[in-house]
DNA sequence: TAATTATGGTTTATAAAATAAACTACTTTA
DNA sequence: TAAAGTAGTTTATTTTATAAACCATAATTA
Protein backbone atom coordinates (compact mmCIF):
# COMPACT_ATOMS: atom_id res chain seq x y z
CA UNK A 1 0.00 0.00 0.00
CA UNK A 2 1.22 3.60 -1.20
CA UNK A 3 4.08 1.74 -2.98
CA UNK A 4 4.70 4.52 -5.82
CA UNK A 5 3.62 2.50 -8.43
CA UNK A 6 0.58 1.61 -7.81
CA UNK A 7 -0.78 4.91 -9.66
CA UNK A 8 -1.46 3.57 -13.25
CA UNK A 9 1.63 5.34 -15.30
CA UNK A 10 -0.71 5.86 -18.43
CA UNK A 11 -3.01 7.83 -16.34
CA UNK A 12 -0.72 9.92 -14.10
CA UNK A 13 0.15 12.25 -17.01
CA UNK A 14 -1.38 15.87 -16.84
CA UNK A 15 -2.28 16.03 -20.23
CA UNK A 16 -3.39 12.43 -20.24
CA UNK A 17 -5.06 12.59 -16.82
CA UNK A 18 -6.89 16.00 -18.43
CA UNK A 19 -8.03 14.50 -21.41
CA UNK A 20 -9.57 11.35 -19.71
CA UNK A 21 -10.99 13.03 -16.85
CA UNK A 22 -12.76 15.40 -19.59
CA UNK A 23 -13.56 12.34 -21.70
CA UNK A 24 -15.29 10.68 -18.85
CA UNK A 25 -18.28 12.83 -17.85
CA UNK A 26 -19.15 13.36 -21.82
CA UNK A 27 -20.47 11.01 -24.63
CA UNK A 28 -17.71 12.04 -26.76
CA UNK A 29 -15.13 15.17 -27.55
CA UNK A 30 -13.31 16.54 -30.92
CA UNK A 31 -9.75 17.00 -31.23
CA UNK A 32 -10.07 20.76 -31.40
CA UNK A 33 -12.55 20.89 -28.30
CA UNK A 34 -10.05 18.62 -26.08
CA UNK A 35 -7.21 21.01 -27.34
CA UNK A 36 -9.04 24.33 -26.27
CA UNK A 37 -10.13 22.66 -22.76
CA UNK A 38 -6.63 21.66 -21.95
CA UNK A 39 -4.81 24.31 -23.63
CA UNK A 40 -2.68 21.72 -24.69
CA UNK A 41 -0.13 22.05 -28.25
CA UNK A 42 -1.81 20.18 -30.80
CA UNK A 43 1.52 18.07 -31.00
CA UNK A 44 1.41 17.12 -27.37
CA UNK A 45 -2.28 16.23 -27.48
CA UNK A 46 -1.66 14.28 -30.59
CA UNK A 47 0.76 12.01 -29.24
CA UNK A 48 -1.00 11.25 -26.33
CA UNK A 49 -4.26 11.05 -28.01
CA UNK A 50 -2.20 7.91 -29.69
CA UNK A 51 -0.98 6.66 -26.56
CA UNK A 52 -4.27 6.78 -25.03
CA UNK A 53 -5.98 4.96 -27.63
CA UNK A 54 -3.33 2.05 -28.02
CA UNK A 55 -4.07 1.08 -24.61
CA UNK A 56 -7.85 1.18 -25.52
CA UNK A 57 -8.27 3.40 -23.32
CA UNK A 58 -10.30 5.87 -25.95
CA UNK A 59 -11.54 4.95 -28.98
CA UNK A 60 -10.26 7.11 -32.10
CA UNK A 61 -12.72 8.54 -35.18
CA UNK A 62 -11.54 10.23 -38.06
CA UNK A 63 -13.87 11.77 -40.07
CA UNK A 64 -14.91 14.81 -42.55
CA UNK A 65 -16.99 17.76 -41.49
CA UNK A 66 -17.27 18.99 -45.65
CA UNK A 67 -13.56 18.86 -46.21
CA UNK A 68 -12.12 19.13 -43.13
CA UNK A 69 -10.72 16.18 -41.14
CA UNK A 70 -12.64 15.40 -38.02
CA UNK A 71 -10.69 13.37 -34.64
CA UNK A 72 -13.56 12.38 -32.34
CA UNK A 73 -12.16 10.70 -29.31
CA UNK A 74 -14.52 8.47 -27.18
CA UNK A 75 -14.01 7.05 -23.82
CA UNK A 76 -14.05 2.80 -23.59
CA UNK A 77 -15.12 0.40 -20.42
CA UNK A 78 -11.31 -0.52 -20.55
CA UNK A 79 -10.66 3.49 -19.71
CA UNK A 80 -13.21 3.80 -17.59
CA UNK A 81 -12.47 0.89 -15.07
CA UNK A 82 -8.82 2.67 -15.58
CA UNK A 83 -9.84 5.70 -14.11
CA UNK A 84 -11.72 4.48 -11.64
CA UNK A 85 -9.20 2.16 -10.50
CA UNK A 86 -6.78 5.30 -11.25
CA UNK A 87 -9.26 7.44 -8.17
CA UNK A 88 -9.26 5.22 -6.04
CA UNK A 89 -5.63 4.40 -5.45
CA UNK A 90 -5.21 8.09 -5.48
CA UNK A 91 -7.98 8.61 -2.53
CA UNK A 92 -5.48 6.49 -0.55
CA UNK A 93 -3.22 8.66 -1.36
CA UNK A 94 -4.89 12.19 -0.21
CA UNK A 95 -6.19 10.27 2.49
CA UNK A 96 -10.28 11.10 1.81
CA UNK B 1 -9.99 25.36 -15.31
CA UNK B 2 -8.50 21.78 -16.04
CA UNK B 3 -5.92 23.36 -18.13
CA UNK B 4 -3.16 20.31 -17.83
CA UNK B 5 -0.67 22.25 -16.72
CA UNK B 6 -2.89 23.23 -13.00
CA UNK B 7 -1.25 20.17 -11.36
CA UNK B 8 2.01 21.09 -10.27
CA UNK B 9 4.65 19.37 -11.47
CA UNK B 10 6.76 18.83 -9.08
CA UNK B 11 4.06 16.68 -7.04
CA UNK B 12 2.86 14.91 -10.23
CA UNK B 13 5.20 12.42 -9.76
CA UNK B 14 4.45 8.94 -9.31
CA UNK B 15 7.07 8.77 -6.23
CA UNK B 16 7.30 12.27 -5.05
CA UNK B 17 3.64 12.07 -4.30
CA UNK B 18 4.09 9.08 -2.62
CA UNK B 19 6.87 10.47 -0.25
CA UNK B 20 4.73 13.72 0.42
CA UNK B 21 1.91 11.81 0.98
CA UNK B 22 3.42 10.29 2.82
CA UNK B 23 4.82 12.93 5.45
CA UNK B 24 1.89 14.71 5.38
CA UNK B 25 0.48 12.03 8.03
CA UNK B 26 3.57 12.37 9.79
CA UNK B 27 6.16 14.81 11.95
CA UNK B 28 8.99 12.87 10.28
CA UNK B 29 10.41 10.26 8.52
CA UNK B 30 13.72 8.53 7.60
CA UNK B 31 14.71 7.60 4.78
CA UNK B 32 15.26 3.99 4.84
CA UNK B 33 11.48 4.06 5.91
CA UNK B 34 10.40 5.86 3.11
CA UNK B 35 12.17 3.96 1.10
CA UNK B 36 10.52 0.65 2.44
CA UNK B 37 6.79 1.93 2.42
CA UNK B 38 7.25 3.02 -0.87
CA UNK B 39 9.17 0.64 -2.35
CA UNK B 40 11.24 2.82 -4.49
CA UNK B 41 15.22 2.19 -4.78
CA UNK B 42 17.56 4.47 -3.00
CA UNK B 43 19.24 6.39 -6.20
CA UNK B 44 15.17 6.95 -7.40
CA UNK B 45 14.77 8.22 -3.71
CA UNK B 46 17.77 9.96 -3.38
CA UNK B 47 16.97 11.94 -6.55
CA UNK B 48 13.52 12.88 -5.46
CA UNK B 49 13.80 13.67 -2.08
CA UNK B 50 16.58 16.21 -3.10
CA UNK B 51 13.72 18.01 -5.61
CA UNK B 52 11.39 18.11 -2.91
CA UNK B 53 14.34 19.69 -1.05
CA UNK B 54 15.76 22.27 -3.40
CA UNK B 55 11.99 23.27 -4.08
CA UNK B 56 11.35 23.57 0.23
CA UNK B 57 8.54 21.41 -0.09
CA UNK B 58 10.46 19.31 2.74
CA UNK B 59 13.25 19.98 4.77
CA UNK B 60 16.52 17.37 5.31
CA UNK B 61 18.60 17.02 8.17
CA UNK B 62 21.35 14.39 8.10
CA UNK B 63 22.57 13.11 11.48
CA UNK B 64 24.41 10.41 12.92
CA UNK B 65 23.11 7.02 15.16
CA UNK B 66 26.29 5.87 16.04
CA UNK B 67 28.20 5.58 13.15
CA UNK B 68 25.32 5.00 10.69
CA UNK B 69 24.04 7.98 8.63
CA UNK B 70 20.30 9.16 8.99
CA UNK B 71 18.43 11.20 6.53
CA UNK B 72 15.49 12.49 8.43
CA UNK B 73 13.00 14.03 6.13
CA UNK B 74 10.19 16.55 7.26
CA UNK B 75 7.20 18.84 5.08
CA UNK B 76 7.94 22.32 5.49
CA UNK B 77 4.73 24.83 5.72
CA UNK B 78 5.19 25.30 1.58
CA UNK B 79 4.83 21.52 1.29
CA UNK B 80 2.15 21.39 3.17
CA UNK B 81 0.54 24.10 1.00
CA UNK B 82 1.50 22.26 -2.28
CA UNK B 83 0.17 19.65 -1.74
CA UNK B 84 -3.31 20.78 -0.80
CA UNK B 85 -3.51 22.79 -3.98
CA UNK B 86 -2.65 19.57 -5.90
CA UNK B 87 -5.34 17.83 -4.13
CA UNK B 88 -7.83 20.49 -4.58
CA UNK B 89 -7.44 20.46 -8.29
CA UNK B 90 -7.23 17.15 -8.44
CA UNK B 91 -10.71 16.57 -7.15
CA UNK B 92 -11.65 18.55 -9.80
CA UNK B 93 -10.49 16.39 -12.51
CA UNK B 94 -11.88 13.07 -10.48
CA UNK B 95 -15.27 15.15 -10.27
CA UNK B 96 -15.54 14.67 -6.44
C1' DT C 1 43.42 -10.60 8.81
C1' DA C 2 41.87 -10.24 4.26
C1' DA C 3 38.07 -10.82 1.60
C1' DT C 4 32.65 -10.67 1.81
C1' DT C 5 28.41 -8.84 2.84
C1' DA C 6 25.44 -5.22 4.77
C1' DT C 7 23.91 -0.41 5.59
C1' DG C 8 22.92 4.16 4.02
C1' DG C 9 23.16 6.61 0.97
C1' DT C 10 25.06 9.65 -3.71
C1' DT C 11 26.47 10.15 -8.45
C1' DT C 12 26.25 9.13 -13.10
C1' DA C 13 24.40 6.88 -17.14
C1' DT C 14 20.47 5.27 -19.67
C1' DA C 15 15.64 4.84 -20.87
C1' DA C 16 11.32 6.90 -21.22
C1' DA C 17 8.34 10.73 -21.33
C1' DA C 18 6.77 15.37 -22.35
C1' DT C 19 7.09 19.22 -25.12
C1' DA C 20 8.16 22.11 -28.97
C1' DA C 21 9.20 22.83 -33.61
C1' DA C 22 8.72 21.65 -38.20
C1' DC C 23 6.01 19.71 -41.57
C1' DT C 24 1.78 17.81 -44.51
C1' DA C 25 -2.48 18.52 -46.77
C1' DC C 26 -6.08 21.03 -47.75
C1' DT C 27 -9.07 25.49 -47.63
C1' DT C 28 -10.22 30.13 -47.37
C1' DT C 29 -9.40 34.85 -48.08
C1' DA C 30 -7.09 39.05 -49.69
C1' DT D 1 -1.85 33.58 -56.83
C1' DA D 2 0.27 34.43 -52.68
C1' DA D 3 -0.63 34.44 -47.81
C1' DA D 4 -2.84 32.77 -43.92
C1' DG D 5 -5.81 29.54 -41.46
C1' DT D 6 -7.46 24.74 -40.00
C1' DA D 7 -6.58 20.14 -38.42
C1' DG D 8 -3.72 17.52 -37.42
C1' DT D 9 1.07 14.29 -37.67
C1' DT D 10 5.99 13.48 -37.46
C1' DT D 11 10.36 14.33 -35.80
C1' DA D 12 13.67 16.46 -32.84
C1' DT D 13 14.85 18.28 -28.42
C1' DT D 14 14.50 18.79 -23.65
C1' DT D 15 13.19 17.08 -19.31
C1' DT D 16 12.19 13.40 -16.13
C1' DA D 17 12.36 9.02 -14.15
C1' DT D 18 14.79 5.03 -13.30
C1' DA D 19 18.55 1.91 -12.94
C1' DA D 20 23.20 0.85 -12.43
C1' DA D 21 27.46 1.82 -10.56
C1' DC D 22 29.81 3.66 -6.99
C1' DC D 23 31.60 5.55 -2.08
C1' DA D 24 32.27 5.17 2.87
C1' DT D 25 31.89 2.71 6.91
C1' DA D 26 30.75 -1.30 9.80
C1' DA D 27 29.95 -5.95 10.85
C1' DT D 28 30.73 -10.92 9.52
C1' DT D 29 33.15 -14.90 8.25
C1' DA D 30 36.49 -17.92 6.23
Amino acid sequence: MKAFKDLDPLLHSQLRLAVISLLIGIESAEFVFIKEKTGATAGNLSVQIDKLSKAEYIEVTKSFQGKKPVTTCQITPKGIDAFEAYVKTLKQYIGD
